[in-house]
DNA sequence: GGTACTTATTAAGGAGACCATCATTAGTAC
DNA sequence: GTACTAATGATGGTCTCCTTAATAAGTACC
């Protein structure tokens, strides 16, 4: 009950919380005809459509060609335009860049990555995200102007405001005002978030997770973390450094990579952040010398996951992160050790959305922060879609 | 968003919201006039006249005489009327049953405890419950048909629907439908829940933690668990084995009471329930080989509270359970070690409920039920006070 | 004891949002 | 060209809320 407001309301309150329920009924959905939408709301047909001409005066909503074929008087058809607003997803990761641009349903417009260098200087990361962002809105002929919002993840600690405590990957990113800075970048509020957090996010989204409720996200390749969904919603916790199991020393995180990454099968000179795939390659093939440097890292990897796992019970766990393209090597004997501590089982899948994973994941943090200032239905009366105003967070 | 309901409403609907709204500004306050309601609730104040004036008519609400003394027309008070329904909580230990009666603000009305037998038979330990649950509504001058709900809190494994898989503590608990056996005696609904769940819900609406978001409860005693509250909400994960991190291994949870059970300071022959006592006793007095005793037990506790903290970073971490009657011994070393790891340390505090705790939470636990069934503002329209009839549990 | 002041109550008028109903319209089917 | 189908558009009614103004019931003070 924490959450619902106290506050009563009046007509105009009834009102937006039928538009809200429209908008609802029409996002990510084929255009929809009044009666369908009648349907889909419980309103009548009259007031569906009066709230859908309000929508439509305001840009929320618009009017498509009718279908053609069917019987009677052909129904005129409403589609959200998801194209009112965009945003752009950034993944600031120690080796590259990647940024997305997407429209108010979450659908990728255009994409770019670019490497970097994980000892460049803050000015230069700096301008390569602003760059990455830039060439996005350029794919997708826009302007900074277009831009509503802009969603980060990056590796590390990031207080709920923004500020990066320290990063273990990116020497740069130490005590740092990232929003702040991003921010004078770009037009709009910029947003900064755990990647590994928004993985879980975009997992549970659109990916393997899909419509589970609780999820554990495991982050496994040249460093270790976890994202957590919990009730659907994202979990911060109370300092936003919810997930650092990796801390605990029990679980042999920290070093665990080094099993994978130095593994005898590994050829001499190999770049580090081949390793990994020379050892998962010979395991599936297998190797013994690889399978037992396999086991070595799936024992303190399961240590972790159990823990989240007893703590939390979750739908699912999702295996993500780099090392996850072999996901088929490391499930198996993951299972394994989890089926002798676990009192139950959840689903244990490896991501299907890959590199992507926090790109998709921002763009799908931006969207929730977007709704909330728009669609919250015990907010403030619904605006017309004009870019938000920079003002302070709410608490989410 | 994954809550919120699709559906839309009619005007009655509105005023539903708004007699939830009412109900809320007068729920475990002060009686208040029509203007404060007004205020507390952003209607006008003929609108909230009448909003109150068809909750007196339902039975929800209730005229009290006005105050006396001050400037202008004394205005009339209101009061929600708690004592409208009933409910027990009751916490089936190994060693002792406790019952409370409460009303519908959770106040505690009447209060038993009987000593049990750990190995006494399915049969003897239901008669007990019930004889509890009696003799609680005896003091209160009610009778069965008066109750509302029953929330029953115990050892072992619960599933969503009341089944109790197994108990570590209990013999007779062993796949076992105690919500369907506990539902032929009490003519109401029967909630069964993890007790240290309900220990941390109860720390969470009425103990040290109150306000907070996000709890971790560890209960320490002569079994360990732990329970989390997590969004403001108990976390019972997807198969309602959230908070069994005493599985895992690597925290030794599972023999950490022998710490303190067996050392040297504990006299030949003290029956185990005292034991630890006299560890924890001697160890606050300084006896070396108590203190390490309790460095031992704690770094073991440290393990599991540390995975539950760096998962989760909550707000606060209460110690509850039998042994944190000597939570002044073992917070201290606790702290020191958690703060070795922990990325941000959470409030550590002792539990201040006490032995009543889990029953305290099963209250807490049952009216969110009745919450749920009466108030919700996506629900069904407002009811009149009357027992709810039992049906199908609604998906929380 | 009477008057001024303060605060609540009660009543009346008006606006907004919803619903049900029915005549009308624009297609397909034959 | 007629019958059928399904959506549209318009009308009137109900409900809930709000604002405003007149009335009522106390306290404070002379």
């Amino acid at each position: 009950m924490s959450s619902l407001s106290l506050k009563g309301g009046d007509l105009s309150r009834l009102r937006q919380l039928n538009s809200v329920s429209v908008i609802k009924a029409l996002r990510g959905a084929e255009p929809a005809t009044l009666s369908m939408l009648a349907e889909r709301t419980g309103l009548s047909r009259p007031s569906t459509k009066d709230v859908v001409d309000e929508l439509t005066g305001l840009g929320w909503v618009e009017e498509v060609p009718p279908a053609a074929g069917a019987m009677g008087r052909p129904a005129r058809r409403y589609r959200f335009r998801a194209d009112g607003g965009h945003l752009v997803g950034v993944d600031i990761g120690a080796h590259n860049i990647r940024a997305a641009l997407a429209d108010l349903d979450g659908n990728v417009l255009a994409e770019t990555r670019r490497p970097a260098r994980p000892d460049a200087p803050l000015e230069e990361r700096l301008a390569a995200i602003k760059r990455a962002a830039l060439s996005c809105l350029d794919l997708g002929g826009l302007t900074m102007s277009d831009l509503w919002m802009v969603a980060v993840g990056t590796t590390g600690l990031v207080t709920p405001e923004g500020r990066i405590i320290m990063s273990a990957s990116i020497p740069a990113w130490k005590d740092l005002d990232l929003a702040g800075l991003l921010g004078e970048t770009f037009p709009c509020r910029v947003l900064i978030e755990n990647d590994s957090r928004l993985a879980a996010l975009a997992e549970t989204r659109r990916g393997v997770a899909r419509g589970a409720r609780d999820v554990v996200f495991l982050h496994v390749g040249r460093r270790m973390g976890t994202g957590l969904i919990l009730d659907g919603k994202l979990h911060r916790g109370f300092g936003a450094a919810a997930g650092e199991i990796v801390m605990l020393p029990e679980t042999g995180w920290v070093t665990a990579p080094e099993d994978l990454n130095s593994s005898a099968v590994v050829p001499e000179g190999t770049p580090i952040e081949d390793a990994a795939g020379f050892t998962l390659a010979a395991a599936r093939n297998g190797d013994a010398t690889a399978l037992d440097a396999v086991g070595r890292f799936t024992k303190k990897l399961a240590v972790g996951a159990a823990a989240a796992i007893l703590l939390l019970d979750p739908e699912i766990v999702v295996l993500g992160g780099g090392f996850s393209r072999s996901a088929d090597v490391l499930l198996p004997p993951l299972r394994h050790r989890l089926e002798r501590v676990c009192l139950r089982m959840p689903k244990l899948r490896g991501s299907t959305l890959g590199d992507e994973c926090v790109v998709l994941g921002a763009i799908d943090y931006a969207i929730d922060h977007l709704d909330q200032f728009f669609f919250a239905p015990d907010g403030p009366a619904l605006r017309p879609p004009v870019r938000p105003a920079i003002v302070p967070e709410r608490t989410v």
